[in-house]
DNA sequence: ACTTTTAAACTACACGTGTAATCCTAAACA
DNA sequence: TGTTTAGGATTACACGTGTAGTTTAAAAGT
């Protein structure tokens, strides 16, 4: 059976935001990237990407010394994934009560509501 | 500094879904309930029931030899915690491309998009 | 009153995760 | 060529979680 599910931890996902933003990157320019935001050490964010690596989410290809890594798992992939979660955990799978929440407790900008908006129109013409 | 945040765990959350349907219960109720859909042993849905009383999720009171559960944790709470993390963690905090990818990603029912659509208006309306 | 039962409390243990420190090896430098 | 260095590999360790087993205390039964 090919493609398992890859499980993601937390701090992992700041480390693929970075190699989702452009790739490939050294560890040296990841660790470069995230260690003022994040605060973390440079050993800690090494350890995060050698454990995407054996997590196959990210792949290593040498060069010289170091390695080049880039992201196996794709961002929408993961998306998918964390999203379908939550609803299942949380919304008990119902689309409808999540995006009712949505609406409700999150302050919808002018342009997101008619974007929105569009959507729906687009999924009633389809539908019917 | 009073309402701290609780964390409830994916087990747990089952535990609470019985309260949240009917409270208060005793831990036999619970355990009836949940013994089938999640196969877990009894035992174990004690140990969960005894963490969320530890960090407060639910609260206890003595009813002759046993104790009635209620849930302290609200569900529409809970809900808003995870799905802000959601937000926050997996879509950088903006709502419009997570509502886009349920849209796009899960299959609406047409009373679903009716609804949707009736909260857009009601959205719009209250706006302008 | 002694024994059994039962719910609650406490203990257990492996695995993932956050958060590094240490070890190793090959390249660069002196 | 011996030594330093830097990145990758390995090891560490505490805490939460999934998943129970064991102990205890009090009620219920005989």
């Amino acid at each position: 059976m090919p493609n398992k599910q890859i499980a993601i931890s937390d701090a992992e996902s700041r480390v693929m935001d970075v190699l989702w933003q452009r790739a490939p990157q050294t560890s040296e320019d990841i660790v470069a990237t995230l260690l003022e935001p994040t605060g973390w050490h440079e050993k800690t964010i090494r350890t995060l990407l050698n454990r995407l690596l054996g997590k196959g989410a990210v792949s290593a290809q040498k060069d010289g010394r170091r390695y080049l890594y880039t992201p196996l798992l794709r961002r929408e992939v993961w998306q998918q994934q964390e999203s379908r979660s939550l609803l299942d955990r949380v919304f008990g799978g119902k689309v409808a009560p999540l995006l009712t929440h949505f609406s409700q407790h999150e302050k919808l900008s002018t342009k997101e509501v008619a974007e929105l908006r569009k959507l729906i129109d687009a999924i009633e013409k389809k539908g019917r």
